[in-house]
DNA sequence: TTGTTAAAACGTTATTATGACATTAAGTAA
DNA sequence: TTACTTAATGTCATAATAACGTTTTAACAA
């Protein structure tokens, strides 16, 4: 059985998307323990000293909100001297932390998923655990705040170099829903016409048979993620500035 | 006075150019101390218990180096717990390390700077520093080939997305110069005509009164970088997949 | 003074991508 | 049958791209 490090932890972004905005993934860290007052923290912990970062911020995802992501990516280290030492922290800190006042950096890893693949299959763990609309989120403990704004930003630059979408929207889904998705990302409005031409320009999607059914208009056609061509992107990018 | 924390490192990365190819600077470890082989690193260090990360970072490298760099920037964090495990570098973290056991991870920054401002101004570390061509790095020490392929990675997508040559270029320039840097940073010829308009473009040179003189061609006309333009797109990048 | 050499500077064309903008289509529900 | 709601589509003017060869300007040598 190995050691948990006393100076480093790794600390998870778990965006989800219901179909119209964002959210974010928090835990209570009340429910870890006693006396400690009700607060909602992004769920990370130390890592231990026989697994890398990678196993580290898998194991303690798991542990913390019974989620099993296929694929969390690193977005940045966070190492302030002061980050956890904050006052309002420590009850915590002492509660839960073998050695409260060690210097702990904080390496930072993002995911993204499809929200109803989490409510569908909730762990015994998930009542700790709460989606949080990422636009309501103003105030987190530590430095949280500023991991959730630097996941976000490295979100939006990734996304306007590579496609999004294979872990957030439905194996099958309308380009409105695939609209949606970018214009939560951006928060901004996109024009449609613009917005389908250059997707479906991409080559990333697959026009299904099927339409929508049983709604009151006109129904949507489905698409679907041609995968080979998306990871194609993955790893490529779509950049236009290029030589 | 700080103790140093035996568990986080930081490596820099500090890519220089000299008008034709890309270097990359290493230190040799066996200046540092005796009976260890000589071998060339990445120059990092473990940071101190009240530092944060970038000054970590700038510490370091001044130490090892002599040099003092304005800007580094943090690509990665590097964690496997074998990561300084190999028997070939226990040797040297004998001697050096307090405790040489301990797990390290690392947090990488880079930085890119002229080569001549660090070969005009030599420290007295400068005889433990040297420049290597980036090409002819085939092998490193603990996984600091890793880690020296994934800044190269990170410098690469980062250049197709905000402009460079301001840390790297003389003050004043001509559009080949340039073009070499580019060409350098992506390891491929680049179309001239296409190449100045494209930068032309950007608009965020100044094409100045001056040119070469001496040169037993053609003349070339100098440029410098308009700081304002240049910095506006640091900032926003110049992404072509917008909506 | 003239010719040679070497890199710098430049322009066109065909193709593709972009942004801005408004109307019609296809279902359900009343 | 009509109203309602969202889906789907097209055009045009402008900008960006890739591919491509020739002319210019200086230094230097003969």
């Amino acid at each position: 059985m190995s050691k948990l490090n006393p100076n480093i932890s790794v600390d998870c972004v778990i965006f989800g998307f219901n179909g119209d905005q964002l959210y974010v993934l928090l835990i209570d860290r009340e429910n870890q323990l006693k006396n400690v007052i009700s607060e909602y923290v992004l769920p990370g912990n130390l890592i231990l000293d026989n697994e890398n970062l990678d196993m580290a911020a898998e194991r303690v995802l798991k542990e913390l909100t019974g989620l099993s992501v296929i694929y969390l990516e690193q977005f940045g280290a966070f190492g302030d001297p002061d980050r956890i030492k904050k006052k309002e922290d420590q009850p915590w800190l002492k509660a839960v932390r073998r050695n409260p006042n060690a210097r702990v950096i904080t390496i930072g890893y993002y995911s993204l998923i499809r929200m109803s693949d989490y409510e569908l299959n909730p762990s015994s763990f998930a009542k700790n655990a709460k989606w949080m609309p990422l636009n309501s989120v103003k105030k987190l403990p530590f430095d949280h705040l500023k991991i959730l704004n630097s996941s976000v930003e490295y979100l939006r630059s990734n996304t306007k170099i590579k496609p999004i979408g294979f872990n957030l929207l439905p194996k099958k889904f309308t380009l409105n829903q695939m609209q949606k998705l970018y214009e939560a990302i951006f928060d901004k409005k996109i024009d449609n016409r613009n917005f389908r031409r250059k997707i479906i320009n991409l080559d990333i999607l697959d026009k299904l048979e099927e339409k929508q059914s049983g709604v009151a208009h006109k129904p949507a056609n489905y698409y679907k993620f041609n995968k080979n061509r998306y990871e194609k992107y993955l790893k490529s990018g779509f950049f236009k500035f290029e030589f």
